[in-house]
DNA sequence: CGCGGTTTTGAGAATCCTCAAAACCAGTGG
DNA sequence: CCACTGGTTTTGAGGATTCTCAAAACCGCG
């Protein structure tokens, strides 16, 4: 049953009890009991296209989201247009918890690919606050992953130059995506575009060109089917001075 | 008592109940029973001095502040020193959540004048999470705003030209500086150096100059006395194309 | 084959940077 | 009271980075 604006929201696929992420060594384990609740908490699925908006600034969402699989990013416009790209969304992270907690959404999100995900209520966070401490304090756990990420970002486009930038944005994508099992045989293809890369390193599009072109000629990166593949991570975040992820585990909501 | 590093811990003085910030409009009433609690959570206060240090990256801290009075920013360095100053914090807000939820601090915090900080055992987070259900949801609202406060910031530094930059951080740290009543008689004096400024906006210490001096010219604010002082915030907020912190009212822990 | 989206290239211009030095200013000690 | 000091602001100048404008090349898809 496809939905407006390309989306289906389907019966759930994927009980919580099986979900397909949650096995991961990222993710901690979850008690019985928080499983159970998660569950119930679960309304359903949605399937959205690629090119889709998941949220929308100034909306009011009713719904809290989390990816179960697929490509996003969070954006903000300036007024006459600007974009500014402010963090990809990949499988396990939470969609729209700033507009369930503090009312009208303040960004929007778009899908880099088709993606599946899964709904929550946003009136059943208090009972899980009130019931469920630890998952409570899991959520706090995640706004502040979502905080420190964005730190890291701003220091990025502040202070490093714009190759710097292009080496630290990639090889931090290509770093957070192979501990959610993104990567194919061996190497990773993250689906966005120059412009996205522009438009999250707060750079023109031709001068983005300009420097990813270098990365290529470095032998860093490949840039093919409309996507980056990453050839040497580690070389990338040499170039950006930069240290890689803290490898903790992490819950999944 | 004074400790090392210009800091001394005292015996508390602002008992909870009659916290001199708690009455101000921004904040929104707690219950008898959640302020009995905050104000046993709170282990003491610590006065710091203006210059010192705060919190410091990769640092475990066990403690958790909010501040009383005073000002101070958060910031990440690059390896070979380059600063970038991520935000600024005034009287309300929380210091050290990151580090306290998520184990070790990933930036530093340093004080931008005399401060009076409420002191906070990490260690009794979970309690709170267990037992009050409502301020642990407040907590995530604290870190989803100062997550939406990056999403601004990162918007700025990506997308905004200097002089918008410039507009738009003075009239963000004023607008948030008049809702916790740090207007003097009238006029908001903002304690930063230029220095500070450049590595909020990403930009060099010499261009950053020439851009203030356009606000100047523009009267649009004045530089005395070693800080800012806003002139005309409506202004300012245009020049930016900024629309203003949402005005609802907040937790204060 | 034609089309829309994406990547690439070139060229001149604006923005922003670095280096260097001077001016200014509050506090300190003689 | 004055010289000295360290921190901050200001100015100038040349240079590097990054931007805009414009057009071409490329590429998957119908």
């Amino acid at each position: 049953m496809p939905g407006q604006n390309g989306r289906a929201f389907a019966r759930r696929q994927y009980p919580c009890e099986n979900c397909p992420l949650r096995p991961l060594p990222v993710f901690r384990e979850f008690e019985k009991k928080e499983l159970a609740f998660i569950s119930n908490f679960k309304k359903g699925e949605l399937a959205v296209d690629k090119g889709a908006t998941v949220l929308v600034e100034g909306s009011h969402s009713a719904h809290l989201y989390t990816v179960l699989s697929g490509w996003a990013f969070r954006y903000k416009l300036l007024p006459d247009g600007r974009r500014q790209i402010l963090n990809y969304l990949m499988p396990g992270d939470l969609i729209g918890l700033q507009g369930s907690v503090m009312g009208e959404m303040q960004h929007s999100v778009e899908a880099l690919s088709p993606m599946l995900l899964c709904v929550f209520e946003r009136d059943n966070l208090h009972e899980l606050y009130r019931n469920h401490p630890g998952l409570g304090y899991d959520i706090t756990w995640i706004a502040s992953r979502e905080e420190r990420m964005l730190d890291e970002n701003l220091l990025s486009v502040g202070r490093r130059s714009a190759i710097e930038r292009a080496a630290y944005l990639i090889a931090f994508i290509a770093s957070r995506a192979k501990v959610v099992g993104l990567n194919g045989k061996q190497s990773i293809q993250i689906p966005i575009t120059q412009q996205h890369v522009a438009d999250t390193l707060g750079l023109s599009l031709v001068h983005t060109n300009k420097t990813i072109r270098k990365l290529i000629d470095r032998k860093l990166i490949v840039w093919r089917d409309g996507g980056c593949e990453v050839v040497d991570n580690e070389a990338l975040k040499l170039l950006a001075g930069w240290e890689g992820l803290g490898e903790g585990r992490r819950p999944l909501i």
